[in-house]
DNA sequence: ATGGGCACCTGGCTGC
DNA sequence: TGCAGCCAGGTGCCCA
């Protein structure tokens, strides 16, 4: 529960917004925000990654905000007349304030609701964007082609083997692709590799079922624990100080090249794969 | 159909 | 110390 006192409700993130971000930042924001009704959008900028769609910001005011929900990276704030499709790019993120302040450097968006509260999107890069649509969003044309959940029961071993039936690609690639599974970004594909023991560059279509059952408990475990951990740290959000980084401590590869391996002793590999940095270890994955 | 690579953007880091 | 240049990184799209 929210409470009156509380000024300022900052998600901010040390790494790149992932699912469990996503996620966390969805909790947060409907436990703060649903049955709020909308009284109006302020945009400082027409253009994030993509144009900001003008609908939205010609939206007349009285909207109840019904629901929060998320499809992969992008969160769906749905109203009764249509739903605001958000997706924080590499550097997003929603602010809730509940007393104005003046908008900073990068603050692009408000939404400002009933009892003065305020939802601000910030995104120094511009890589995230806000889209709004009348018609079913998981048609729209970002989110309709896009994969099963990972942490739903359609996303299995078998699933993923099929798909992969004879794809060269290689296999860190292969799970990153949205079409294959929703949601499975550059430091999670690396975790989740290095958790089920299989080398990165392997090619997706050389890949046994039971590698593949490896593989897909990494990769539900990896998001879920991370889940657990914002939603954790969620609490400290009403502490002014509190805050800081929370999985970047229990990440066992990404951005460690060079170090050793915490399993094994090797020292990991960091390469490129596409233009993704990319860590192994060369002991624990083949 | 598949896979590789680019563009978008800017803060932060590196090297001169 | 200051400045220029480079790089990361999610994802849609284009091209071979």
């Amino acid at each position: 529960m929210i409470m009156c006192s509380i000024a300022l409700l900052v998600i901010v993130f040390a790494l790149v917004p992932e699912l469990p971000e996503v996620e966390t930042t969805r909790t947060a924001l409907a436990s703060a925000l649903c049955g709020k009704t909308l009284h109006r959008i302020e945009a400082r900028t027409r253009q994030l990654r993509w144009p900001i769609t003008p609908q939205l910001l010609k939206r007349a005011p009285g909207d109840t905000l019904l629901a929060i929900k998320r499809r992969g990276k992008y969160l769906l704030f749905q109203f009764p007349q249509g739903t605001l499709i958000a997706h924080l790019g590499m550097s997003g993120h929603f602010r809730i304030l509940t007393k104005f302040l003046p908008p900073g450097a990068h603050d692009h968006l408000d939404l400002i609701f009933a009892d003065d509260l305020l939802l601000r999107y910030h995104d120094p890069r511009r890589f995230g964007s806000l889209h709004w649509t009348e018609s079913d969003p998981l048609h729209h044309k970002l989110l309709r082609s896009i994969g099963p959940e990972p942490l739903g029961d359609d996303f299995n071993a078998a699933y993923l083997m099929a798909r992969a039936a004879n794809r060269r690609l290689a296999i860190k690639n292969f799970i990153m692709d949205s079409k294959v599974v929703a949601g499975v970004g550059n430091i999670y594909a690396v975790e989740s590799l290095f958790g089920a023991g299989i080398h990165p560059t392997r090619p997706a279509g050389r890949i046994s079922l039971a590698r593949y059952e490896r593989l897909t408990f990494a990769i539900k475990d990896t998001l879920e624990r991370a889940i657990r951990a914002g939603g954790t740290t969620l609490k400290d959000y009403f502490n002014p100080k509190g805050g800081g980084g929370y999985f970047s401590q229990s990440l066992a590869v990404y951005g460690r090249g060079g170090e050793t391996c915490k399993v094994c002793s090797a020292k990991l590999k960091q390469i490129l794969i596409g233009t993704r940095a990319t860590v192994y270890c060369p002991g624990c994955q083949t």
